[in-house]
DNA sequence: CGTGTCGTTGCACTGGCTGCAGTTAAACCG
DNA sequence: CGGTTTAACTGCAGCCAGTGCAACGACACG
C-alpha cells in the first residue's frame, strides 16, 4: 500500500467519521458539508472528491459491502438451492457489531435525506438478488417480476430489522434470522422449487 | 369550487404537465426549475408553493393517490382476508390509462433522481399497507416485519410491472395481477393465516 | 535528478430551495 | 355597495450543495 493511497484512504475515513458524528450531534440539515471537512482538516472541495453528496458520508463502505455482497453470492456459480444461499448471504452480511453502523441506522428512522441513500443503496443490492436469482431461476417476465419480490420482501425484512435495532436495541440478527427462515422455510421456497417454466399452476380464489 | 381554488390547482396541473414534457424532451438535469416556470407563465417562486422540490412535480398525484389508496383500503375496518383485499385494492390501484402515468415509468428508468422520488413516495405507501396489515395479524415485532415484507414484495412487483410497462409495454395489469395471485395465491396467504401468535412452526432445512 | 502522477486546494459559478416583504384580486361581511 | 380580510403570486436577497478549472506541492518512478 501506498504512502498516498494510505493518506487517501485516511482522509476519506476521517471525513466519513465527522460527518456521521456531526449528523448525530446536532442535525442532518444543521450540518454543512463546509463543517465536516473543516473538521476532519480538509477543505470543502476535498469532501466532494471523496463523496459525491453530503449523504453519501454516512454510508462509506458501502461500494465495497455491494461488493463483498456479490463475491460471496458468487455470481456466476448456480446453488442448488438458491433462495438458501441468499438467505445465509444475507445474513452473514448483518454486522451488528460496529457501533458506527449502529448510529447510522439510529440516524436513519429521523433523517428523510439518510433514508433516500438507504434506498438508493438498496436499489444496487436489489440488483445483485435479482441477477443472481434469474441465473438460476431463468428470465422470463414472471420470473424476474418473481424475483423483485422476493428481493424486495428480503430486504423490507433486512431494513425493517436494523431500523428496529438502531431504536429499540432489538437484535436484528435473530429477528432476521428467524424471519427469513420462516419466509423461506414455508411460504417462499416451497412453492418456488416450481419456478423454471411458471405455468399457471393451482390458485384458490 | 372556488375561482381561487380553481386558479390554485390549474396552475399546479400546468407546472405539472410542463415539467413532465420537459423532463422527458431535454432530461432531468437539463432542465430548471426556472423554465419550468417559465413555460407555465409563473415565477420560479411560484413553482415551490406548489411542489417542494423539482422531482415532486413529476409525481403530481401522489398525495392523493395514497390517500385514496388509505380510504380504499379502509383502514380501520379488518377485513376477513386481508390479502386478498390488498391485492384487490392494490390492482384496482394500477392505472394505465393515462399517456402522463405512462411517461413518468419511461422517465423512472433512465433518471435516478425520479427513482429516488418515486421510492420515497413508495415508502408512504409501505407505512400504510404495514398499518393495515397490522391491524388484522397483532402488532408483535414478527408481525411487523413480516408486514414490510408482504409490503415490500407486493410493490416489487408492482414497481417492476410499471417499469416493464414504461420501457416494453408489457401490459401490467395483466402481469401484476397473475404475479400477486400467486404470491398470494400459494407462498403467502396460506401460511400467513396462522400468523396471530407467529409460534416456531414447522420449518425445513 | 527530472518528470509525471495524484491528492488536494481556491475560486468562481450554477441551480435548488427558503425567508421575507410586498402586490393584486378574489372572498367575505356589515 | 364599500371596507376589510385572505390567499395566490411575485421579486429579491441569500444559503448551501455540487461542479469545472487551473494551480500547487509532494510523492512515485525511471
Amino acid at each position: 500500500m501506498n504512502q498516498r493511497e494510505l493518506q487517501r484512504l485516511e482522509t476519506r475515513r476521517t471525513l466519513a467519521e465527522h460527518a456521521l458524528r456531526l449528523f448525530r450531534d446536532q442535525g442532518f440539515d444543521e450540518t454543512t458539508v463546509e463543517e465536516i471537512a473543516a473538521a476532519a482538516g480538509v477543505s470543502q472541495r476535498t469532501f466532494f472528491l471523496h463523496f459525491p453528496t453530503k449523504a453519501a458520508a454516512a454510508f462509506p463502505d458501502h461500494e465495497e459491502r455491494v461488493l463483498s455482497f456479490t463475491a460471496r453470492l458468487g455470481v456466476g456459480s448456480v446453488q442448488a438451492n438458491p433462495l438458501l444461499h441468499l438467505r445465509q448471504i444475507m445474513l452473514t452480511g448483518l454486522d451488528t457489531t460496529s457501533p458506527m453502523r449502529r448510529t447510522r441506522y439510529q440516524l436513519l428512522a429521523r433523517v428523510s435525506a439518510l433514508r433516500d441513500e438507504d434506498a438508493r443503496t438498496d436499489r444496487d443490492y436489489e440488483q445483485v438478488i435479482v441477477v443472481y436469482l434469474m441465473q438460476s431461476w431463468g428470465d422470463s417476465v414472471d420470473v424476474r417480476l418473481r424475483a423483485h419480490a422476493v428481493a424486495n420482501a428480503i430486504m423490507g425484512v433486512v431494513r425493517a430489522s436494523l431500523i428496529g435495532w438502531g431504536e429499540e436495541g432489538i437484535d436484528p440478527q435473530r429477528v432476521c434470522a428467524e424471519m427469513l427462515q420462516r419466509m423461506f422455510g414455508s411460504p417462499f421456497d416451497i412453492p418456488l422449487q416450481s419456478m423454471q417454466p411458471v405455468q399457471s399452476t393451482s390458485h384458490r380464489s
